[in-house]
DNA sequence: AATTGATTTGCAGCGGACTTGCTTTTGGAA
DNA sequence: TTCCAAAAGCAAGTCCGCTGCAAATCAATT
């Protein structure tokens, strides 16, 4: 696995600041490991594991399974988007005030690199799905795999 | 999780002695186990886990190991696909020969009733996406996830 | 039909992702 | 400052999946 080459979100990076409040205004810590997390995904505007996270943090910072518990308390308050390449390991994002954060990605299955892609599946046609089997609050999971440029 | 109900697939099941004779014509051999997990197969024409593959058999029949290997070895041929809906489980479809097997599921995330889907993601606008960002050899995974009516 | 040898199986142990129970620490309100 | 609910650290445990090795078995050959 390469270094990460990204495009970059469409959405402002946000102040930790803004994000500190966002935790304390639904009542909760903001505590050292959690302030330290938000900063790494913060800086790396790309899915990210929660190993990841953790080889990312000044050593010692933080444990591993304080990592996970945070990622679920984001991923309940809407703070941070799950994602799934099909590796074994989850990934988390960063997602803007007022955002689902709901986007797609482009991976390499050589060396990981991951591209944000803007197109979605049709939204008429998901409701046709929907509807026609009568199914409610239907969404989708939809990753692109391929060969990036450098490795083919 | 209550009993699975699905659509049939589209192409019709296969005889157990064509599946063996593709094992055969790629000098396998056809041993106890791999009949009974390509019989289950048949039976179940939806995506099953090595668990639930390995629960249908008549109990003894087989190992797990055996399974993990067996769907590898099928999923190499191309007789099986790989399916991933999102919950730490890989599951297992027969396909039809000459088929590649790409389709979609619905998936109700209350009881994981699972219906197959026809529809796609436009072709033309995965092209576009491969060839915007330098990409070959692209396809896509895409799973929808909704209630289903019984459990709405 | 028996022999034989490479393939396959069963078993058991292992690794990685993720979770959880419990004790200690800590943020932040009173 | 005091105090306590919330959070963190640690360690053990769960679940999925893989693998090494000895024993079993398919099927080719005699």
């Amino acid at each position: 696995m390469k270094p990460h080459a990204h495009k970059q979100h469409s959405h402002p990076r946000q102040e930790l600041s803004a994000l500190t409040n966002r935790l304390r205004g639904q009542s909760h810590k903001i505590t050292g490991p959690r302030a330290a997390i938000l900063e790494i995904l913060r800086q790396h505007p790309h899915p990210l594991t929660n190993k990841e996270v953790l080889a990312a943090l000044p050593k010692g910072e933080c444990d591993l399974a304080t990592i996970y518990r945070s990622m679920h308390l984001l991923e309940k308050m809407g703070m941070v988007k799950r994602f799934d390449f099909g590796d074994g390991a989850a990934r988390f994002e960063l997602v803007g005030e007022g955002d689902d954060g709901h986007h797609h990605h482009l991976v390499c299955t050589r060396c990981s690199e991951v591209v944000e892609i803007e197109e979605c599946f049709p939204t008429e046609v998901e409701k046709r799905i929907a509807t026609e089997n009568g199914f409610k609050a239907v969404t989708h999971k939809l990753e692109f795999f391929g060969i990036c440029p450098d490795c083919q």
